[in-house]
DNA sequence: TAAAATTAAATTGTCTACAATTATTGCGTA
DNA sequence: TACGCAATAATTGTAGACAATTTAATTTTA
């Protein structure tokens, strides 16, 4: 591996954790210096950062990390909802056997209540122990592959490091899990993407009431 | 404007346009010298052409243009149909008068038997001029209208220029832009969506059906 | 002769230095 | 004091050089 892309794996892990803070200006010597690299490498790696989402940049004046916002947290549940239920829709045909079972052992896994106690651990799980990520796997489309497993999934997790969401909805999200997997089980693409749109449109919904909730506080 | 920037909208554009031949590997020394820049700017270039899916790349190998296929560009289209579905359900709710009344005016344009000859004008007409894109821009999504208008429409755009698509669905489109468009002046998100998925989805059959009898030739 | 191993050439990854641009500081003026 | 301008400092963009890796060519060996 270069060393571009580990700083580049680094880099991410701090920002999607906030270990750089949000809407921060990015100095290329200081970050160089601090990882003992080259400004070259170093600028590899923001343009990767860039390229997905958590790097905003203008010509001659540099990098920031983005700057949360709830208008761009929406926006990111409306891409993510057209594009898993599509992806669903697409793995109702396409995944294999394996896929389903290890769907399965999920699931079952968060039926017990070791899993459902850890409400949190269910919702940021790492990646191939994720719900959505093994449906977007098994879509077998690369193109939504990389752009929901490589670019929204971490912003995903930003947000959720940021605004800590341990939902509420866990037990409610459970159930909506078991009825999509029940559908892909039966082959039923139609049905399939539009379960997995409602889910993650209740789960904007969910959002979407905490904000305006706390509309005063968060900006 | 940078030059690296500069660079890499040449070669998109050469790219799009077939002018670098499909799945060739680049030669960093050699492009860096064609274009009078150092190899610094031209991988500047790259790296973005590798971020919107023109290039590929392998560390410590390099670039190459990406190779066409049947299966990409069926990927391409479900991706499109989602995307575009969801941009076409929030523009119901988000276009500006301004934006439809520019919408109305190119379909005004398209109805006369001017804009109805040219077919292949119509198919390709350049973005602003491009219904598509009009429709995804009145959303008023950035993230969608960064995926789609400075994505996945340069991946289009390619397809078309290889495979010369001049569609015997010109008519056929034409009539389902109307209707996509009755339903964005009704302010039906919902509706608009089904038509425009199903617009796509259409699209996707006819390149399928082709595809499937040229299948000897094609690969 | 064909395959494997070794050497040579070429290419990519990374670093450093310089040029161009932007941001900051200090000064002068209204 | 507040505003605008000028000079300075700092930052980014670009170029070129070297190191590390890969690819190609050559030789060796079975």
């Amino acid at each position: 591996m270069t060393r571009a892309e580990e700083l580049f794996f680094t880099l991410r892990k701090m920002i999607v954790e906030g270990d750089i803070p949000h809407a921060k200006k990015i100095s290329e010597p200081e970050l160089a210096s601090q990882f003992q690299v080259s400004r070259s490498t170093l600028r590899d790696a923001l343009a990767r950062l860039k390229s997905m989402g958590l790097l905003s940049s203008q010509p001659n004046v540099g990098y920031s990390v983005i700057s949360l916002s709830q208008t761009h947290l929406i926006d990111i549940f409306h891409v993510r909802e057209s594009l898993e239920g599509m992806a669903c829709k697409l793995a109702a045909s396409n995944i294999t056997p394996t896929q389903l079972k290890q769907l399965q052992a999920l699931l079952s896994h968060h039926e017990s209540s070791d899993g459902m106690q850890s409400g949190e651990a269910y919702i940021q799980a790492e990646k191939d122990r994720d719900f959505h990520f093994l449906i977007v796997q098994a879509s077998h489309n690369p193109m939504l592959i990389d752009l929901l497993c490589e670019k929204l999934y971490y912003l995903v997790r930003m947000y959720r490091y940021q605004f800590g969401m341990v939902s509420v909805r866990a037990k409610q999200a459970l159930f909506e899990h078991q009825h999509i997997v029940h559908a892909l089980q039966a082959g039923d693409g139609e049905f399939a993407e539009i379960l997995m749109r409602r889910h993650i449109a209740n789960a904007r919904a969910n959002v979407e009431a905490n904000l305006l909730h706390n509309q005063g506080v968060n900006q």
